[in-house]
DNA sequence: CCGTGTTAGTTGTAGCGACAACTTTTTCGG
DNA sequence: CCGAAAAAGTTGTCGCTACAACTAACACGG
């Protein structure tokens, strides 16, 4: 097994990224503990209830949705249901299945909480690149998760939060 | 302060880039933990130690290269050193400052991870992209990494670990 | 050369995620 | 239908990271 090693810029664009994977999560994470008392993964969770019909959604769906395993997503939504921001209750449809609905508050929480997320997205992120870079960045990424996720469950979301 | 929301094409990149961001440490950390009872960031720390002059590098530098807090790496390598992959001994320079060297084990155990690394790598990231992707994908962290770190303190390494 | 502030690093604690083990319900082949 | 296998969640435990508090050593203006 003869190994093939990143050339110069293969290396250049990987040690970047690791980096970038080190600290942008940590910059989300503590703006919206600091602002709204949420891991960045809380907020995905409830902007994801947000969007969907009736804010509510299987625990698989929102598994992999999300990305994340269903025990990880257990302990998160356990959490946050003793926070009351949403409430889980069994499924009528089959009975191995929950389901999570966001409350009135959980929805107020990510009405809250969206401009100051949004605003340190773009912050560091999408108001540093052109727009050309942005199309580049969402073609890189999908490649990526081909790799990364071949089933391609990954969500769309992210949109307003205004008066509407 | 009115928010600027996302239009459709920075949202696209957006989910996609945090969906990235929530599955690829994951890869890079099983993988590196199956095969070599690493973490990502353990190989990080151990790697860039073996492209330092005599192996050793002061805890600060090394804490900046990484982009983790001198905490971190000071529980990190704590335990490293207890695996006797790497030894702390006081900067006779300056005391307050420690210095962390690679021991042979430690040089040896970068050198049989690597190649199994650097396929995952490929396999997940490098290899789904063309060459014109990943110049793209370098310039793009770039501009993201001086909005996330403005002092530039991102390392150059990752370069090969064959027989020379 | 003294005291104040800064720099370097360590340690304790609490919280989150990974992994494995487990229960319950559903599916489906024979 | 019956039993085995699969699917959906939950829970317990362990390891890692963030945060805050702390010690020790250096810098430097007066």
């Amino acid at each position: 097994m003869d190994t093939r090693w990143l050339d110069r810029e293969q290396l250049a664009a990987w040690v970047r990224l690791v980096t970038v994977l080190e600290l942008l999560p940590g910059v989300l994470d503590s703006q919206l503990r600091r602002d709204a008392q949420l891991t960045h993964f809380d907020y995905y969770v409830l902007a994801m209830l947000s969007e969907s019909p009736e804010r509510t959604l299987r625990m698989t769906t929102l598994a992999r949705q999300t990305g994340a395993t269903l025990a990880r997503l257990s302990h998160v939504v356990q959490r946050l249901e003793a926070r009351g921001l949403l409430e889980r209750f069994s499924c009528p449809d089959d009975r191995r299945a929950t389901n999570a609905r966001l409350t009135d508050a959980g929805l107020q929480k990510v009405r809250d909480s969206a401009p100051g997320h949004v605003a340190t997205v773009r912050q560091h992120v999408i108001d540093a690149l052109t727009p050309q870079q942005v199309s580049q960045l969402k073609d890189i990424t999908d490649a990526i998760l081909s790799r990364l996720d071949p089933e391609g469950a990954r969500a769309a979301l992210y949109t307003r939060y205004d008066a509407g």
